[in-house]
RNA sequence: GCUGAUGUGGCUCAGAGGUAGAGCAGCGCACUCGUAAUGCGCAGGUCGUCGGUUCAAAUCCGACCAUCAGCUCCA
């Protein structure tokens, strides 16, 4: 029998015989990792713990700590979801069931209407059939004996997944008890792996992904290994929802939606601090990036949507209304605007780069089952620009507006990834233009050595966009930040430069936004920060807390000193106890709080509370502003 | 828009056919207080909206609206 050589990571190596299984090479490393062992991976490919070895190979062993270890642990535990499912109510049909971030789901077909009562029972069957222990064996066949397989079980979706492969692929399907399900695997070794499982939400999902298709119901859930591990993420749910910006918002003060305007946030005093100051910044930053800031209008007619394309491809997320019987829109983007900016005035060569920027508030139609808190509305501001430049210029501009991007978002602390979109089903243009356009995008995140994914048609109707995703306290992604090549807008508008030559030619333009939009990105904030906001962005940064109401006097005069000086301030004179006001201080998250009693009216000092420290004891009021100014400065720089 | 769930005072929630209740917040009074909730009292709700069933509806039924989760779509 031939003798197989196997590297582990970790470089080592070792002897086995051939046709030994992975069951076993982990075996001979220790008693645990055969316990704890869920999959592995052989000369790069994922494979069952039974896959025996035929050649020399590398070996990785997963267990529920590495990624793809869990990644095959939930994708199993979608399979127990679906025998489960299938005990309960025979007359289900299977749609999918993969593994996803944090957990899995399967999407079924049923007559019956899944309620969360039977998310309980189907739970407690998929627990039962845990205690069985049922083995996962892998079988592989041809595509017509599949496609027979699941005719006879008259499982349609699988038999329409199956015909779509190519027709020399082999077809694998795992069994576990009396139940079979086409699978590429692999598997855990058997469903008594599976201890700890929770079904999480129930959904309506349109069979892959199209809203042509039926909708089938979707049961989410989560499995772990450990029962222990199951609660403490259960627990950190929890925990995340406390951070949900909906919930912060209203209670911090900072905005409200109400039932009046569904999609139209409205901003309160403390969040108009926010919003202004987000701005405030923004117009700096983009003066010293050489921007010019522009403001166009809101409504503008019917004529130049139609030139702009928007009257055909974007019509119906756009609002529209009358005026002396002419047909005019409001503004779903700012990009029109800014071609009438260029359009103003002949350009030389020289002018170029032209970056025009606007905070600019536009109105779209969103569904209403898309409405999202700040994260979707239907009237946001954008920070948005246009980037009027030479051909040559377009990879230098794009590199800078990807710089200005990761400023921003490394001054909040942002991490974020990029996404490379391409030509959509209704875009303008033609395919050589779009794929000069997305080339260029694409070279400047090479070069910029950035990873991205590719989100193909998901380009803007005129051009293709790289797109910056934040993430929200549930691990929610959204687009904010976005740069878009176009090469259509200018000639719509017929937009023009006067070359070195003397002749006419035509700009590119970039469309982009850094924050996205306001409201999304104040909602990625609140979440990221989970309301305690840096003292610079704090809509309060401190708050006067007068110890007996013969203070309050002195406790005003100090408010006044620190708003001459800048600061924000508020004062907290009510006939409570201290211990009431500092609670309320401390659950409004100000960054501090300033107690004064007699002993600091006569000392002329605050004595400070500081949010993340508590008490940090008396200073001098002129050293608090110091400080304080200072604190501030070091922060918004 | 689709599927499912939810909607009771400013906020969090109880009440499940007999005509609305608590805590917090608010207001008043007393206490004048030293680092996360002082006590007492008062006021506040056409129970999302409209319609139906019933002697009687917050409660049962229907439609609509809004919200939440997901799908789809997007900044």
């Amino acid at each position: 029998m031939a003798i197989i050589n196997v590297t582990f990571p970790d470089g080592s190596k070792k002897e086995f015989a051939e046709g030994t299984n992975i069951r076993e090479v982990a075996k001979s490393i220790s008693g645990r990792l055969a316990k704890e062992a869920l999959a592995a991976e052989v000369n790069g490919k994922i494979v069952d713990l039974n896959y025996q070895l035929k050649e020399d190979a590398a070996v990785k062993i997963f267990t529920f700590q590495d990624n793809q270890g869990k990644h095959v642990f939930r994708h199993s535990s979608a399979h127990l979801l679906a025998e489960a499912v299938l005990n309960l109510f025979p007359d289900t049909k299977l749609g999918i069931g993969p593994a996803i971030e944090d957990g899995f789901y399967y999407d079924f077909d049923s007559e019956h209407t899944f309620t969360p009562e039977d998310l309980e029972k189907i739970e407690a069957e998929m627990i039962r059939l845990g205690k069985e222990k049922q083995e996962f064996t892998r079988k592989e066949l041809a595509k017509e004996e599949a496609v027979e397989y699941f005719n006879d079980k008259d499982e349609d979706y699988k038999v329409e997944l199956i015909k779509d492969f190519p027709p020399d692929e082999i077809i694998s399907t795992y069994t576990q008890g009396n139940f079979t399900d086409l699978c590429a695997g692999p598997h855990i070794p058997n469903t008594g792996y599976i201890k700890a499982v929770k079904l999480l939400s129930l959904a309506g999902a349109y069979w892959r992904g199209s809203e042509k298709n039926p909708q089938l119901q979707r049961i989410y859930g989560t499995s772990f290994a450990k029962k222990s591990q199951l609660e403490e993420y259960l627990e950190k749910l929890e925990e995340a929802k406390k951070r949900d910006h909906r919930k912060l918002g209203t209670q911090l003060g900072l905005f409200t939606l109400v039932e009046e305007g569904p999609g139209f946030p409205i901003f309160l005093p403390k969040g108009m601090v926010l919003r202004n100051l987000l701005e405030d910044y923004w117009r700096k930053e983009h003066v010293k990036a050489g921007y010019l800031e522009i403001k166009t209008p809101i409504i503008l007619n019917r004529g130049m949507w139609e030139r702009s394309g928007h009257w055909d491809h974007y019509q119906e997320n756009m609002y529209f209304t009358t005026i002396d019987e002419q047909d005019f829109a409001i503004k779903p983007m700012n990009c029109p605007g800014g071609m009438l900016v260029y359009r103003q005035e002949q350009h030389s060569y020289r002018e170029l780069p032209l970056r025009t920027a606007e905070l600019g508030l536009v109105h779209r139609h969103e569904m209403s089952g898309a409405l999202h808190g700040l994260m979707r509305v239907r009237a946001f501001t954008q920070d948005d620009a246009h980037i009027f430049m030479l051909p040559e210029q377009i990879t230098d501009e794009i590199k800078g507006v990807i710089d200005l991007v990761d400023k921003f978002y490394k001054k909040f602390g942002f991490s974020y990834h990029v996404e490379l979109s391409t030509k959509p089903e209704k875009a303008m243009g033609s395919d050589e233009t779009w794929e000069k356009a997305t080339d260029a995008l694409e070279l400047a995140l090479k070069e910029k050595e950035f990873d991205y994914v590719i989100n193909e048609g998901d380009g803007a109707f005129y051009g293709p966009k790289i797109d910056f995703h934040l993430e929200d306290c549930l691990g929610r992604t959204w687009q904010c930040g976005t740069i878009q090549l176009d090469f259509l807008m200018p000639e719509k508008f017929d937009l023009t430069y006067i070359g070195e030559d003397g002749n006419k030619h035509r700009p590119v333009m970039i469309h982009r936004v850094i924050f996205g939009s306001i409201e999304r990105f104040i909602g990625i904030l609140i979440e990221h920060y989970a309301g305690a906001f840096p003292t610079w962005l704090a809509p309060v940064q401190a708050k006067i807390l007068s110890i007996a109401d013969r203070n309050n006097e002195y406790a005003h005069r100090l408010a006044k000193e620190m708003s001459e000086n800048g600061l924000r301030v508020e004062v907290d004179d009510r006939n409570e106890k201290i211990g009431y006001k500092i609670r309320q201080g401390q659950l409004a998250k100000l960054p501090y709080m300033l107690i004064v009693g007699d002993k600091e009216e006569n000392d002329k000092t605050v004595a400070v509370r500081k949010r993340s420290e508590g008490d940090i004891g008396a200073v001098s009021v002129g050293q608090f502003i110091t400080d304080m100014l200072a604190e501030i400065a070091g922060e918004a720089r």
